[in-house]
RNA sequence: GCCGGGGUGGCCGAGCGGCCUAAGGCGACGGGCUUGAGACCCGUUGCCCCGUUAGGGGCGCGCGGGUUCGAAUCCCGCCCCCGGCGCCA
């Protein structure tokens, strides 16, 4: 019998699942309530089923009625249970609704390992590169650092690099961020040549690398149900990064990790035929309604961007280690793309509600003095699976639990192109293509190959 | 979008108001037989509730309502699939 894992430890020990719910910083008396309609909704049905039980037995009797007086009697026997049985039946619908509406809300146990507390909280665990680093930024950056206790090697720079939102429309002149906030709004974009090239090459390389090591590639829908949606995302979610198709049941997916984890809904795995592993590639969709003023200059945080995305369902047992594998791949694109990058083990107070851990991979900015989320790989646990019914049976005993997912960003194709020509910019506003990228912009006579060269103001863009 | 035909358990497929407690088959799982495999035989094979166990009960035939003492079966709405027509990148 398959349970959940939160209603599993709501039934078994409430206080532990408190402690969970703390973790994360939410209100801990949304697990009173949810014992609270778990037990009536229990006993309600046990009433119910009590009552039925009756009701069939005099319904089953009256076809076998001996007189028309005996069946007479059966029947106003029956209409009167089946009056009781009305009311309890409300009683438990309005009961279920809520029950139903709380155990949603919810959110994921935290895995042990996963530092308490609030974004602040968040630890990194891992350096890779060399970034480099302009004599300005020198104080901040070591103490992105060095305050973890690390020891990062860095190449001084004594001129300060543009940042990627200037390099697109006054050095590159390769985006127009203002006439898309004209016609579509702010966080929109225009993109032109060499940089829709070079979004279509980290595409195109993040597919290659991941069907090599045996995902399979997938094109997935860009717009799902409601009640497949609800089983993705939290409310949180809906409320501040999904669009809703007006006069329609459809909501465009935010990532393909929503489409990816429905590819399965409502249906039972096989154990021997997990992990099933998926990499899938769509635009995504993001109202970024709780964002602010946050990042509005350029194309770091936008409400439409291409993206290839890691996901995979697991048997509980191996979830761990396939999280180490997704993000895994990502630090070995990000190093051949050359990018300088740690890994940031996300504190509880800043997972989402279906996350149990999250790694963030976060690019050194040399314009921003900053390490920037490039990737996010989220191990979701059973969360996501309770919730579209996606269930493993074992075959050993035949025994169903619930699989896990996990999903991972490969590349997130303007993020990366804004670490992009951060890093790779020279002093004279050329940014040089990274190596890995080349291969996939060779076959086209008109895409760069080894450079982004400035362009003269004369033009807008040919 | 219109007209017609359909959606039954993991799969195929019967049933078309109460002997449905959903036949039968396939597959899967457990056991028997076997040196092993196959064949063969027996059992199990949806969800939920109560119960320590043994077991008991409820629900379930695409989804949601309705009619009825009783619905897979009748009625209404929706979704999806197949065929034809129309439209279309």
């Amino acid at each position: 019998m398959a349970v959940w894992s939160v209603l599993a430890l709501l039934r078994e020990n409430p206080e532990e699942l408190k402690g969970h719910v703390a973790k994360r910083l939410m209100d801990t008396s949304i697990v009173d309530l949810a014992y609270q309609l778990d037990v009536e909704w229990r006993r309600l049905q046990t009433e119910i089923n009590e009552l039925r039980h009756k009701h069939n037995l005099i319904t089953r009797s009256v076809a076998k009625a001996s007189s028309e007086g005996e069946r007479r009697l059966l029947l106003e026997e029956a209409k009167g249970l089946l009056k009781v049985i009305e009311e309890r039946e409300a009683r438990l619908a309005d009961v279920e609704a809520k029950r139903f509406e709380v155990l949603n809300s919810l959110p994921n146990l935290v895995e042990d390992d996963v530092p308490v507390g609030d974004e602040n909280a968040s630890v990194p665990v891992e350096f890779w590169g060399v970034p480099r680093v302009w004599s300005g930024y020198l104080e901040q950056f070591r103490d992105q650092v060095e305050r973890y206790g690390f020891k990062v090697e860095y190449e001084l720079i004594d001129w300060k690099p543009r940042g990627h939102a200037d390099m697109l429309e006054e050095v590159l002149m390769l985006g127009d961020t203002v006439k898309a906030g004209e016609v579509a709004g702010s966080r929109f974009y225009y993109l032109f040549d060499d940089l829709v090239w070079l979004d279509f090459a980290l595409l195109l390389y993040a597919i290659d690398k991941l069907t090599s090591k045996g995902y399979t590639l997938v094109l997935p829908p860009y717009m799902l149900r409601y009640k497949v949606m609800r089983g993705v995302v939290d409310l949180g979610a809906f409320r501040d990064a999904i669009y809703k198709v007006e006069g329609e049941d459809l909501y465009l997916i935010a990532t393909s990790e929503h489409s990816l984890a429905a590819l399965y809904y409502g249906e039972e795995i096989y154990d021997d035929e997990l992990p099933i592993k998926l990499a899938g590639i769509s635009p995504c969709f993001r109202k970024e309604a709780g964002a602010g003023s946050r990042d509005l200059k350029g194309i770091f945080r936008v409400h439409q961007f291409h993206k290839v995305e890691q996901f995979v369902f697991s048997k509980p047992e191996d979830s761990r280690k396939m999280l180490e594998e997704i993000i895994g791949n990502a630090k070995e694109m990000f190093q051949e793309l050359g990018l300088p990058y740690r890994i940031v083990n996300i504190a509880s107070g800043d997972l989402g509600a279906p996350a149990a851990k999250k790694y963030d991979l976060e690019v050194w900015m040399p314009a921003q003095g900053k390490y920037r989320e490039m990737v996010s790989a989220s191990n979701c646990t059973d969360w996501q699976s309770y919730r579209l019914g996606i269930r493993m049976i074992r075959r050993k005993g035949m025994t169903r639990e619930y699989v896990h997912t996990l999903n991972s960003t490969a590349i997130a194709s303007t993020r990366t192109i804004t670490a992009i020509l951060e890093n790779y910019q020279e002093p004279d506003g050329t940014v040089v293509i990274p190596k890995a990228l080349r291969k996939y912009l060779e076959p086209f006579e008109k895409a760069p190959k080894e450079y982004v060269k400035p362009r003269t103001p004369t033009s807008k863009h040919e």
